[in-house]
RNA sequence: GGACGGUUAGCUCAGUUGGUAGAGCAACUCGUUUACACCGAGAAGGUCACAGGUUCGAGUCCUGUACCGUCCACCA
């Protein structure tokens, strides 16, 4: 027996060494299996994308749960046999990673990005990323991720730009994107647009004010929005202004002024909320745009882009509305035009979830997504929909999951699926950043021109803005595997089996990427989406900085070995739910590859010496085998069916429990006794319980197992040299 | 306002098609000269949120209620 089982198992000495073991054998890569015959040639395939962590920084205890989820599944694969691909990278997190290097910039020089320009600015963003980009690769690794390294992505690099550009074309020429005025959320803070997504609501407590608006009372709680209202609206069939005709016009004294207000009858009005009667700010607000559409109304601005009133607000003008709205309504105050005020109103305000700016709705030319636009569909591979049928985007999304061919887990997700898909309005893709795929458009005079390269000739002048971040991620199952080319890769890995993600970007990613895949590829993107939930601390509170509460899994790696980590992050999470984790969850996983590290150590210390050739098992042998072969099959089915914490459980349950606590103490006995056939018995059967063993916990703790494995005698080993690659145990 | 979850032992959670309630951790008792104290043996601990219903039988299915959580939403 080597003499490193005399010792614990020391997880810190061990894991550098195993990963180099098996980075160093090739192994990660599919094609590298096939070669060396691990795999068979006409095995079939399994893939699956890793969501690429955000080059804003470090690796959190979410991405560990990632990892260790997607790497069962894809050790688990491999041993199955399948040509397995796990393919990493990156996501430059536009918005996000421009913003954090704006700010480490600003700390330290005092500088702006327009102070910068352009080009050297996206210079420092670019060494940001690359060095944030390699911390993360190494945290990837210490989590023990048996990865194909080889085929490294990044969400901004060459082979990811054609496809943007490819695919934005395609889209254009359908129509499907288009430029438009069009009303969309409005971040004065980071002075660019973002998606709905990306809005997030706060309740707020606030004052609300009742007006006298001519022989009306409106309320409002944005009295800086009001100077340009002269349209006021109320419900078609509210009796109390019956007397009041649609398009009627009435003289009312304003804020700075006397104004000439017409009536307009409107549905979307709620009787029940105020007195029954609004006016509207149709430039600053989405039910105001679409009321002001219905009816052919005038929309102006009042507001400019930085948050300050436009000459509209007359004394008003060039003040910002954080600072305007006291003295308004002062003034109004004044006028006697404030019937009535309410301190504790709960106000929803929309702000930026990237920024924290507060977002002020404006009409704006930008780029958008139709996801409502009919159009031919020239190839699929979708259950129920030909090549060449007229669909929609929207249509092509509620599809795929109705009909199960993207099947989410768990269940339920599907329900909040298609009730963002239902209410969900054009995508708004362009952004005023510079961090980003720049928009494959360029403008000469009235001229246009959109094309995967840019057009010839001069004077053409490309679109400044770049696209939303999630319009390359969307591609990111296909771009990865070199789309738009048709590779071996594409045709092999796509579609992906499994898309394995946070059920907080569902919306963000998922359906992006369902709408890119089905469109571009005509195919889904993957066959299964399994959602995880968010890690919380010891307490269920969301880990924060500012809480303290953090629990960085390198840490915890190098205090309890990255084995006992990714245990604790499986065993009692179910998919789609949050989990609570604790050191001392984490600590006792730790125990138990001490466990396991000790039952070999029993096995080889008793075993070695035992004749094992040309001995047939005794009832009582044969009886553990089945039984524990029976648990195999269980547990086997349990991964299949995405039951990890079920699995992982079973596992530690039956080797403490079952293997260490009665079969190797009832072994004690029969090795001790005289039944030299029975001891030769015992010992086959304890090797191969072992090795069984150690194969099945392989995918959840790799490290221990490998190691172990690595130590086993060589002479009586039949299988092969690293267990990562062995075959699964039945 | 709408939708989706959850409520099972002190804590964290399992409980797959309805058939006498399970695991880990913690707490309790006992045990240490050889696999492991990062240990073993043993015992204790639950009206399965509540109220109805279906059934021979309900933690599991149906209806309603309460509380907790999450997401969505254009109530000025």
């Amino acid at each position: 027996m080597d003499d490193k089982f005399l010792k614990p198992y020391d997880s810190k000495e061990t894991e550098g060494a195993i990963y180099k073991l098996w980075e160093d054998s090739g192994f990660f890569n599919p094609d590298v299996c096939v070669e060396k015959g691990i795999t068979d040639s006409e095995a079939e395939s399994f893939s699956i994308v890793l969501p690429p962590p955000n080059v804003t920084g470090t690796l959190h205890v979410g991405h560990a749960a990632m990892l260790a989820i997607e790497d069962i599944l894809v050790r688990f694969n491999r041993m199955r046999g399948k040509r397995t691909l796990w393919l990493p990278g990156t996501d430059h997190a536009a918005i996000a990673t421009q913003e954090k290097v704006e700010k480490n910039i600003y700390k330290e020089e005092e500088k702006t990005r327009h102070d910068l320009g352009r080009e050297v600015f996206l210079k420092r963003v670019e060494d940001y990323a690359q060095e944030s980009r390699d911390t993360i690769v190494g945290q990837i690794k210490r989590m023990g991720s048996s990865i194909d390294w080889s085929r490294e992505a990044y969400t901004l690099d060459k082979a990811r730009n054609l496809a943007v550009r490819t695919a934005f074309k395609k889209m254009y020429d359908d129509d499907l994107i288009y430029r438009g005025h069009r009303i969309v959320n409005w971040d004065p803070k980071l002075q660019t647009t973002v998606s709905d997504e990306e809005v997030e609501h706060v309740e707020e407590k606030t004052t609300f004010y009742y007006l006298q608006y001519g022989p009306f009372v409106i309320g409002t709680a944005r009295p800086e929005t009001k100077f340009g209202d002269k349209y006021v609206v109320m419900h078609p069939n509210d009796k109390r202004y019956e007397e009041y005709k649609e398009g009627q016009e009435i003289e009312l004294e304003w804020i700075n002024g006397p104004i000439k207000a017409t009536i307009i009858k409107d549905k979307a009005i709620d009787m029940e909320f105020g007195t029954g009667v609004m006016t509207i700010t149709p430039w600053h607000d989405v039910v105001d745009f679409e009321i002001a559409e219905r009816h052919n109304l005038d929309k102006e601005q009042i507001i400019d882009y930085k948050g300050k009133l436009l000459p509209i607000a007359g004394e008003f003008a060039g003040q910002h509305i954080k600072k305007a709205r006291a003295l308004i309504v002062e003034k109004l105050k004044s006028k006697g035009l404030v019937v009535k005020t309410d301190e504790n109103y709960i106000h929803n305000i929309a702000t930026d979830s990237r920024g924290g700016g507060v977002i002020e709705p404006q009409i704006m030319m930008q780029w958008f997504i139709d996801v409502n636009k009919e159009f031919k569909l020239p190839y699929s591979e979708i259950n129920g929909i030909a090549s060449g049928e007229m669909v929609t985007l929207k249509k092509l999304m509620i599809h795929v999951v109705e009909n199960g061919q993207v099947e989410i887990i768990p269940d339920h997700f599907s329900k909040i699926y298609f009730h963002w898909i239902n209410n969900l309005r054009d995508w708004c893709i362009s952004r005023q950043i510079w961090y980003g795929h720049r928009i494959p458009v360029w403008y000469r005079g009235d001229e246009t021109y959109t094309g995967v390269e840019a057009p010839e000739g001069d004077g053409w002048k490309q679109d400044e803005d770049t696209l939303d971040t999630w319009f390359s991620s969307g591609l990111w199952t296909f771009s990865t595997l070199g789309w738009p080319e048709k590779t071996d890769d594409l045709k092999r890995y796509h579609p992906t089996d499994v898309l394995e993600t946070g059920y907080d970007i569902l919306f963000f990613w998922v359906a992006r990427m369902i709408l890119m895949s089905t469109y571009l590829t005509g195919q889904i993107p993957f066959k299964k989406v399994y959602l995880h939930g968010l890690v919380r601390d010891g307490q269920g509170r969301k880990m924060s900085k500012s809480l303290g509460n953090i629990i960085d899994p390198v840490d915890m790696s190098d205090k309890f070995g990255t084995d006992a980590v990714r245990l604790s992050l499986i065993v009692g999470t179910a998919p789609g739910n949050d989990s609570k984790l604790s050191e001392d969850k984490i600590r006792g996983y730790k125990n138990f590859a001490n466990k396991l590290w000790n039952i070999t150590r029993f096995v080889l210390e008793n075993t070695e010496e035992i004749n094992t050739e040309n001995i047939e098992l005794g009832a009582w042998q044969q009886e553990q085998i089945k039984e524990f072969e029976k648990t195999l099959e269980e547990i086997t089915g349990d991964i299949e069916n995405y039951r990890f914490y079920l699995a992982g459980e079973k596992l530690y349950h039956y080797a403490w429990h079952i293997f260490a606590d009665k079969i190797i103490e009832e072994s004690k006995v029969r090795l001790n006794g005289s039944d030299e056939k029975d001891k030769s018995a015992t010992a086959i059967m304890l090797q191969e319980i072992l090795h069984k063993l150690l194969k099945a916990l392989h995918p959840f703790m790799p490290f221990a197992t490998e190691s172990i494995w690595q130590h086993l005698p060589k002479s009586k080993m039949k299988g092969r040299e690293i267990l990562m690659v062995e075959k699964w145990p039945i």
